[in-house]
DNA sequence: ATGGTGGAAGGTCCA
């Protein structure tokens, strides 16, 4: 099974991008979020004519969204509110095998790093929180969580951490809440698991800089997290850095999981 | 300390 997770920021404006990516890489499934659209006009008809014929999509207007596309059958899951809001950044469905796969888009959090002073830094915390009591409570299921997390946790997930430690996506509290949720199910994170630190790794690099490649100035917030039974199954993960360099290129590169499932 | 870019909307809000 090879699986794709990729912050697409606009499904619609880049579907270009998704069928180039289908091309190239030939997932199973592909989890995105930030479709940024109502459920209606995601298009979902050419991703079907690419042999996506199973999808489960969850839009809104303007913001945020997510969506699961897969070649093999699924069964989709109840939709489940965070935060008491129906903001579209969570889906799931449990897979042929009976693993369940979970796409998560993790509030970004504003750019003051004090949930006192800043509502959508409160927020992404407690979206952790919830996560955390989510993940507890079901750890003996076996599961893919993946998704835009929007946390770096590792030094090695940024390209300096000394002068991002203030900056919401790596600060201390932030990475706190991103290691205890992870505790509670003993989360194996896929892409450390066969590149560890001090290895960079990053999946995100921002809009605003001249030249993205060359400054590198990256971030990891995309993951794959997998629970300990399935990630005996791990084969390998790497950052398609490619899709980066597209053009009209999401900020988020997609990153490859490939797993030893038959679906 | 600041501003830099991009998407959805068709206001600004959000990243």
């Amino acid at each position: 099974m090879r699986l794709v997770t990729w912050n697409i920021n606009s499904a619609r404006l880049r579907l270009p991008l998704i069928q180039r990516l289908i091309g190239e890489l030939n997932p199973d499934i592909i989890c995105l979020q930030e479709i940024k659209g109502e459920t209606a006009v995601f298009p979902g008809a050419p991703l079907r004519e690419l042999g996506f014929e199973h999808q489960h999509v969850r839009g809104m207007k303007g913001y945020n969204g997510v969506a699961i596309l897969s070649r093999h059958a699924f069964k989709p899951l109840p939709l489940a509110n965070w935060c008491n809001k129906d903001d579209a950044r969570h889906i799931a469905v449990e897979l042929k095998n009976g693993v369940e796969l979970h796409n998560f888009y993790v509030p970004a959090g504003g750019d003051i790093p004090d949930p006192a002073v800043n509502d959508k830094f409160a927020h992404k915390l407690a979206f952790m929180d919830e996560m955390a009591k989510w993940s507890k409570k079901g750890k003996t299921q076996s599961r893919i969580l993946v998704g835009d997390l929007n946390i770096a946790p590792l030094p090695d997930d940024v390209w300096s951490h000394k002068q991002l430690l203030d900056v919401v996506s790596h600060t201390p509290i932030e990475v706190e809440k991103m290691e205890r949720l992870m505790e509670t199910a003993d989360w194996v994170d896929s892409a450390r698991a066969l590149t560890p630190a001090p290895a960079k790794l990053y999946s995100w690099w921002s809009y605003r800089a001249a030249d993205w490649a060359k400054s590198d100035k990256g971030r990891r917030l995309d993951h794959v997290w997998l629970t300990p039974d399935v990630a005996k199954k791990l084969k390998g993960n790497e950052t398609f850095k490619a899709a980066r360099g597209w053009q009209q290129a999401s900020d988020h590169a997609p990153v490859v999981a490939d797993l030893d499932i038959k679906l």
